[in-house]
RNA sequence: GGGCGCGUAGCUCAGCGGGAGAGCACCGUCUUCACACGGCGGGGGUCGCUGGUUCAAUCCCAGCCGCGCCCA
């Protein structure tokens, strides 16, 4: 016996390990099977579980649990990405708190000690996924840094620097100088902040008081100054272009030179060139030959290349001393408050500089054509479409990829340098030994890169490398290419794109066919979720008071195309109901010995209200496959959410009220039956959504299951399961009852009270589907009697007694004698509210029929439409008014 | 500045060429033997504004207003 309320917390654990020990997420267990493979965007090995880490896993999983129950031979692959940067950090706070640093420990005993760390604490996020009942193979989980993932590095690192497209280069990167790496563009954040822009004068050379203002936003990188731009068009300027100024702190003779960078409108118009410390001034500097020069050192503090008062000084205290210089000087001109943007470590969180590196990169534009190419011929497709666009953007703009890192850990790059700087590129030290030796024609003394590769270097070849390659595995046969990649778009340009490329390059084929792009999660003001913020909604906190169940539904229906997904408390706990629902129905099934019935074919039921929820269901089923296979998450949620409260529970299970509780026979067999039919229907479709209760409920709902819920095969339906008829009696008796409901409640008509029901005129069909034949078919007064509260229901000829309210439904009347029980008044505003209604009903009809246009211009069936519509307003409305006039008349005759 | 998207019931959001919907909130009512995490009934919206296309526009197109995000 079930008890009255749903334990998730026990039922959760219990299943969830019940899944793993049975194996049901393993991969390979249906040979003849076609794979569906979905591997997971792999959270960082720091992460713990954030909201969007739990939308985007129950939207995989759903797929994941649809396409197994469905037959396909699935692998969802999941793992973790060793997230360089991230975990060096958290293990030198660490070794900061024990009052040590990892130059103390040494490059070595170092990495012993992230991989420590790993063991310990790396697991958080996998054991978070459990909680929310994720179904990945864990047996093949992967981490970035696994001895096969690393030799797949190296492999990609090798054949693509061969190839010319990875090569070492002095250029200008994100300089982080606090965690003194490089960083990639994405890495940088662009923060807008409130800054000064200051005009300084310049002198012009060979001309006493003579200047040229120029502005800047970054005083202290005037020391590096090479040049000063104007536009070529810009007339205030233009008999300067090729003279010379002068930089005053450092006496430097700045080249006036004419590129079109320099925009008239900002500041002066005349802009000074920093080769060394901007991007922009680096292009600047390419193409008019100046001279960089870096007056950084990788703390960002002023080196020796900078005039002796300002070497050692950090750069803002460097930019203090600067201006207070040039205003002692008179050459300060003014200053201007504004806003700029500023872009700062997305990791560290100080300010980036631009600075002038030896380093690794990527030739990204080269890998980019056919990663573009495969998008732009469908071979791979962005759902919703609309974030092609910004793959595109992305693309076909790329700048070569930063991927060195001046960290420990993560893969070190496999190139070594000879005594003479000459550097071997080779899978291992053995091979560059043997490469050096060739080179050379003698052993040399090599020495290794020390830098590590860009994480993302490593997640890029997550789709081919956790199936094994390079190896020529069975697994890399048969799963890749995989078929779904679901993940945010913030993250298109770090995976999508990054695997594409990749992917395309090493396998020849794109790694994925599709790509779902789903929504971010919000808190219920539309801000994004942030501690600093402090409207964070921690998934285990929800799993832990609401239930697994109840967060994924959540997630899932409100996980619509095109739209953040806006989370509150008040509507998990709206589904956290519809679960305790579901759990109740099925109680009730279980009290009244609807239990499976082995042979039982729905599509032979007899009873109408068997053959209407049968029907029901078939429809139910197809709307959730429409929807799953277009990535509608949310119909495919709103749907069995409609069906289980809207169907089942409200009318389906009070239909059959009656009928459980008569007398036994073939009548009630055939409910039980059905209804046990319909609840198992309800836990498969539900499962993919709702997996932990549905599991549940399946086992405890029968002895005699083939399989747990997990495997059992995904239900399909057939026009045979959907009778016309039995929809078409069914909705009507719905109607029917509704509308005596309707009435009722509108004449304060005691809920208690069993009334009387009179029809009139009624048709054949509609008194069989009342009454019954006779003889085979049943009609549904028993029904109606207990869903309205009829006492009896009988024809009456003529006018109805005093007293009485009446409706009308499909132009039949129906009465409710009341005499005495509602209030007359009542009655006749409620007939006359209804008639007016009516009435702005048939003057919309009207002059949409009598507009010529309309009737000659309109579909045939759109216009039949308007017409049996009117005829059926106009007919209720004569009956209603009839009955107006009527109770009218006896009210007046009463007063 | 470029791109994408969003403005529909008090709130959160579906719908997207021919009768305005859901959940929550609200009001009334019911402790009826599955469920008060419930049942039944109800109120509430010139579908941002202005034009255009169409016989017909919340839906398609253009412009405007407001908001958000991404990229410069």
């Amino acid at each position: 016996m079930l008890e009255k309320t749903y334990r998730h917390h026990e039922t959760e654990a219990r299943q969830y390990a019940a899944w793993e020990k049975a194996g049901a997420f393993a991969c390979g267990r249906r040979p003849g099977a076609r794979p569906f493979t979905i591997v997971i965007p792999p959270p960082n090995v720091t992460g713990s579980l954030h909201m969007g880490h739990a939308l985007n896993s129950t939207l995989q999983d759903i797929l994941v649990r649809w396409q197994r129950m469905r037959g396909r031979d699935v692998l969802w692959q999941p793992g973790t990405d060793h997230a360089g940067i991230a975990t060096q950090m958290v293990v030198e706070r660490q070794l900061g708190d024990e009052g040590s640093t990892r130059r103390d420990l040494g490059r070595e005993r170092f990495i012993e000690r992230v991989w420590a760390w790993k063991e310990e604490s790396g697991g958080t996020i996998s054991r978070q996924l459990r909680r929310l009942g994720a179904s990945p193979d864990w047996s093949r989980e992967r981490f970035t840094m696994d001895d096969g993932l690393s030799a797949a590095v190296r492999k990609v690192f090798v054949d693509l620097y061969k190839a010319g497209l990875i090569y070492r280069d002095k250029r200008l990167v994100n300089w982080d100088c606090k965690l003194h790496t490089a960083i990639s563009d994405l890495e940088v954040e662009q923060r807008s902040v409130k800054g000064k822009m200051w005009y300084f004068k310049y002198p012009l050379e060979g001309s006493e008081n003579k200047y040229i203002t120029v502005a800047t936003v970054r005083p202290e990188t005037m020391l590096a100054d090479t040049a000063v731009a104007v536009h070529p068009d810009d007339g205030r300027y233009a008999s300067l272009v090729g003279k010379h100024c002068i930089q005053p702190s450092t006496g430097r003779r700045l080249i006036i030179v004419a590129d079109a960078y320099a925009n008239p409108e900002v500041g002066s118009g005349a802009v000074k060139i920093t080769p060394a410390h901007d991007f922009n001034d680096f292009e600047v500097a390419r193409r008019h030959g100046l001279e960089l020069i870096n007056v950084f050192d990788r703390d960002a503090r002023l080196n020796d290349n900078a005039p002796e008062p300002y070497r050692g000084l950090d750069r803002y205290e460097a930019r203090r001393r600067i201006v207070a210089e040039m205003e002692e000087r008179g050459l300060l001109e003014s200053i201007e408050e504004m806003e700029h943007t500023v872009p700062y470590g997305d990791r560290s969180g100080v300010a980036v500089e631009p600075w002038l590196t030896d380093q690794w990169f990527v030739d990204a534009a080269k890998l980019a054509g056919p990663a573009i190419a495969a998008v732009e011929e469908g071979r791979t497709r962005f759902v919703p479409e609309q974030w092609a666009n910004t793959y595109f953007e992305w693309m076909r703009n790329i700048q070569p990829w930063c991927v060195s890192r001046q960290i420990w850990w993560g893969h070190q790059i496999p190139a070594w340098y000879g005594p003479d700087g000459h550097v071997f590129v080779e899978p291992t030290e053995d091979e560059a030994r043997a490469a050096a030796e060739a080179h050379y024609g003698a052993p040399a003394g090599l020495e290794r890169d020390p830098d590590v590769l860009d994480t993302w270097f490593s997640s890029a070849l997550w789709p081919f490398s956790t199936l094994g390659w390079p190896e020529k595995t069975a697994e890399l046969e048969r799963y890749y290419p995989t078929d779904v990649l679901v993940t945010g778009f913030d993250i298109i340009f770090f995976w999508v794109a990054r695997m594409m490329m990749m992917g395309l390059h090493f396998m020849g084929e794109a790694p994925f066919h599709t790509v779902y792009i789903h929504p971010l999660v919000r808190d219920e003001a539309g801000q994004k979720m942030s501690k600093s913020k402090g409207n964070i909604l921690d998934p285990l906190e929800v799993i832990d008071t609401h239930g697994g169940d109840a967060l994924r539904f959540t997630l899932t229906a409100m996980a619509a195309q095109g739209r953040d997904v806006k989370l509150s408390e008040r509507r998990i706990e709206g589904y956290r109901n519809f679960i305790t629902k579901l759990w109740n129905a099925a109680r009730f099934c279980e009290m009244n010995g609807c239990k499976p019935v082995a042979g039982f074919d729905p599509k032979r039921a007899t009873g109408t209200l068997n053959r209407w929820i049968v029907g029901e269901v078939a429809r139910t089923g197809r709307r959730i496959d429409e929807a799953l296979e277009a990535y509608r998450f949310n119909e495919a949620a709103n749907g069995i959410y409609q069906f289980v409260w809207g169907t089942f529970c409200d009318w389906y299970l009070e239909f059959s009220k009656p009928v459980l509780g008569g007398p036994d026979g073939a009548a009630k067999d055939e409910v039980r039956a059905t209804a046990a039919w319909t609840l198992d229907q309800i836990l498969l479709l539900l499962h993919p959504i709702a997996p932990f209760v549905t599991e549940e409920l399946w086992g405890r709902l029968a002895d005699d299951r083939q399989t747990r819920l997990i495997e059992a095969p995904w239900p399909t339906y057939t026009a045979g399961h959907i009778h016309e008829a039995s929809s078409n009696e069914m909705n009507w008796v719905v109607r029917l009852i509704s509308e005596i409901r309707s009435v009722r409640a509108e004449l304060n008509v005691p809920p208690a009270a069993r009334v009387t029901l009179h029809h009139q005129g009624l048709s054949r069909k509609h008194r069989t589907w009342l009454e019954g034949d006779g003889k085979r078919r049943l009609g549904n007064a028993a029904q109606i009697k207990t869903l309205a509260r009829i006492e009896r229901i009988a024809t009456v000829d003529g006018e109805p007694p005093a007293g009485s309210a009446r409706f009308v439904i499909d132009e039949e009347s129906f009465i409710l004698p009341l005499a005495g029980v509602i209030d007359v008044a009542l009655e006749a505003q409620r007939l006359a509210r209804q008639v007016d209604k009516l009435d702005g009903e048939l003057a919309r009809i009207d002059s949409k029929l009598g507009d010529e246009n309309f009737t000659a211009r309109a579909p045939e069936h759109v216009v039949e439409a308007q017409h049996s519509r009117r005829a059926e307003a106009e007919a209720a409305r004569a009956k209603l008014a009839a009955a107006l006039e009527h109770i009218s008349g006896n009210a007046a005759a009463g007063a």
